[in-house]
DNA sequence: TATGATACAGTCTGGACTGTATGTAAATGT
DNA sequence: ACATTTACATACAGTCCAGACTGTATCATA
């Protein structure tokens, strides 16, 4: 009966099946890895015809670049949840980094993304896909941070650079943390980075509102 | 005309051929990944037959296993060499980051290990192989750092945490490097990285004795 | 030097994967 | 209502890979 199927919109049933996609190939990276996620293991996990992925998505290429942006995207918001998250909290910092870890690069979507990263090592279109993402994503990083804190009084720390110290450390410990049999040692090297960086930076004071921030980021797919 | 082969023995004639397939893994793995390194490829790159391969391994693990110990062996020898050369350097953590990342991290092998790294993530005996070589690395490792740093005076720093977030910051520095269309992104890192470490240890006065080393991790390769 | 063991070479096959080609249903425009 | 486009489904063709298998040369030993 056709009670189930409410006679949806072309647009819409392009939306849903892209996202059915999207969704299974971002699990797939994560679980199977970048060689292990063939189109049938995709579709298979999707629930849906090899027809329809070869209909949205020409080759393989084309459906892990959109999978990239869509899994670029989604970590901006997340980012923004966290930047939000810390907006009136008083240890921000300790706030920030712990929230930056659990939600950010302690998940699944990161893992896809370590997959992509490696693979755009040897895919020139990837890696400057990933180039421009990053870029976009950083260029509204940036400015939050500026927005939530400053360099401590006497020091000229470079916040930028800071923060991108705080993103390969935590890039290199997920990358290895499987091996570390100690689950204590990322807590530690969490608040390590933590206690570097409050000796050059701290929080503005009274600062309680959200960093700005582009509104076209918030719309869940398509350009 | 047996000139050119002046009869070898058994044993150096295996030793030589797992050699080669070994540099051909290797090689193989950080030019085409670890998916991109198929048997036919590397036993291509060898110059040797598939005979050749299947008489030595087994099949594909065996030969990436024993791979991944020659690449953490010679890492370590790497490692050996340059914590030597800077045994009598002035400035010497300066030197020992330098010489880390330039010999270390920004290198063909350290690809191949990121290969291997994310393969173990999806293979439980590539990842228990790789935590114990780890593991004897760095039961090395730490105590040349003790033999040649110390916490400064009034800190009670944890120079092992320390050298971890070195590790790990230059491991995920290194997979993004290719990301970063400025290198000098690279070089201020490690700057930031030294100021940071120099406010909490220092180099023993000193010291220009190399640190005691096991052995049997000097011999190229077998157990 | 005869015999067995080891080292190496080349081929074959079943399976899996990507891209393509063709067929059917659903939606859209007129 | 009907033609056309869009969305999806299924079948197929060509390629590639890992492991198995058979054959040959080289070495060790008695």
């Amino acid at each position: 009966m056709s009670a189930a199927l409410p006679r949806r919109t072309q647009a819409e049933r392009s939306d849903a099946m892209r996202q059915r996609l999207l969704a299974a190939t971002l699990e797939s990276l994560a679980e199977d890895g970048y060689a292990g996620s063939t189109l049938s293991s995709i579709v298979r996990r999707a629930g849906v015809s090899r027809g329809a992925q070869v209909h949205h998505y020409p080759n393989k290429q084309a459906l892990m670049l959109d999978a990239a942006d869509d899994l670029l995207r989604s970590s901006y918001r997340t980012l923004g949840a966290v930047l939000l998250s810390v907006a009136d909290e008083d240890n921000r910092l300790e706030m920030l980094v712990q929230a930056t870890w659990e939600r950010l690069f302690a998940t699944p979507l990161y893992r896809a993304y370590t997959e992509l990263l490696v693979a755009s090592q040897r895919d020139a279109v990837l890696a400057e896909a990933l180039r421009g993402m990053l870029l976009r994503v950083s260029k509204v990083f940036e400015p939050a941070v500026e927005h939530y804190f400053m360099p401590a009084p006497g020091t000229r720390e470079n916040l930028k650079a800071l923060f991108l110290q705080f993103a390969c450390l935590l890039g290199g410990l997920a990358s290895q943390a499987h091996l570390l049999n100690d689950t204590a040692h990322v807590a530690a090297q969490l608040k390590l980075w933590t206690r570097q960086a409050k000796l050059v930076m701290h929080a503005r004071k009274g600062v309680r509102t959200p960093p700005p921030r582009p509104v076209e980021w918030d719309r869940p797919a398509g350009i």
